[in-house]
DNA sequence: GGCTCTTTGCAACGAACAGTTGCAATCACG
DNA sequence: CGTGATTGCAACTGTTCGTTGCAAAGAGCC
């Protein structure tokens, strides 16, 4: 068989601006932040980013792909490196820490919420598995692994439901509840769920 | 001062049909499960319905107000009254698991998701605080004092963590890793949780 | 500089959907 | 049976998504 269509080599003629790239992902995420993510208007966001309608559709094939393109420049670096600092507590608090902050935005917020409602949102639920389950889930294994060491984890508790739990507390306080997550609020958080792994210290 | 505009006062004529009203919100929820928040088309839902789309405006001034009363007659009774089961843990379980089995349904999922985008839709936001957090909040308190008065509650710990802990860790599973919410998992949750605020037994 | 092929701006357009309005038919209730 | 409402229907406005054709401009290469 023939090589169906070999993709049209096309190295000539001016090249697309990463300026206007850059633009228009910045005025997405700051239209998603501000008209969340139902009342987000690309011609909004192209007039944001000084640039016309139609070279934001030339980039990007539909509304959704753009949502999705500008979230996954966000998320990514956020949960990647968690510090060792000696203690479960000090490690949680580590690692959480930047969520905490991300959420504390109103575009980490955004971000948050394009997530949860993901069914209507294929892609941006794909990146929101990607970037944020994967390596934070791999941070906890490594962490969990340095408390056992220590001797400050109990044999029987499930490694799999400390990040539900913690980062499903910060989601609910931030986007139920409304209310913001503090550092003294984040280290009750964290306390409670060191002391239910923790060795039962008995007489 | 009169009375500016005594409502006029309607009894006669065809009263509206409650079998109309019944079939629009049972249409809308099916149609809030299947296409999610965004894509709810009220003219889909008036089809749904073997409706036609004028009528469901006239009851309905807005398609967030008609979603918003769907959600209305779903999410109240889900954590009214939870038993009181003689221990702490046997009392979380009863309270989460009817919204365990909320979350299991695609309609309750579509119910969370809308009132965590909250800010798009003022209305849901405010009647998800209204029937979610507040009997919640109430049903953990007693929880809480009848745990203390069998003496399965530490001094020191958080009251109104609890419910953010094991609500959020639900939603998490359920939105985001898009993993059921089984008996075993839920009791795992509610054990951390328990030796997270139960006394330290110490010699 | 000049050539080539592209991106960009612009205006106009079609389709889908929210929400409205006027009219005719229907129907519950007194 | 008559009254005054609801309901169905068709047509309409306005907004937004996404597309298309055309003219202008610009980056790289000779």
């Amino acid at each position: 068989m023939a090589r169906t269509t070999p993709p049209r080599r096309r190295d000539t003629g001016r090249p697309r601006g990463q300026h206007v790239t850059d633009a228009v992902l910045e005025a997405t995420l700051a239209e998603l932040a501000t008209a969340g993510l139902e009342g987000t208007r690309i011609e909004r966001i192209a007039e944001r980013a000084q640039v016309h309608k139609t070279t934001v559709y030339r980039r990007w094939p539909t509304r959704e792909a753009l949502i999705a393109a500008a979230l996954e420049g966000l998320a990514v670096d956020t949960m990647a490196n968690a510090p060792d600092t000696g203690s479960l507590r000090g490690d949680l608090i580590g690692l959480l820490r930047p969520v905490a902050t991300f959420l504390g935005r109103a575009e980490g917020r955004a971000v948050a919420r394009a997530a949860l409602a993901a069914p209507a949102e294929p892609h941006v639920a794909e990146l929101a598995a990607r970037s944020l389950e994967g390596p934070a889930a791999t941070a906890i294994e490594a962490l969990v692994a340095r408390a056992r060491a220590r001797g400050e984890w109990r044999g029987g508790a499930p490694v799999d439901l400390v990040l539900p739990t913690l980062v499903g507390a910060l989601l609910h306080r931030t986007l139920l509840e409304h209310a913001d997550t503090g550092a003294a609020w984040l280290e009750d958080v964290v306390d409670l769920v060191v002391s239910g792994v923790a060795p039962r210290e008995h007489a």
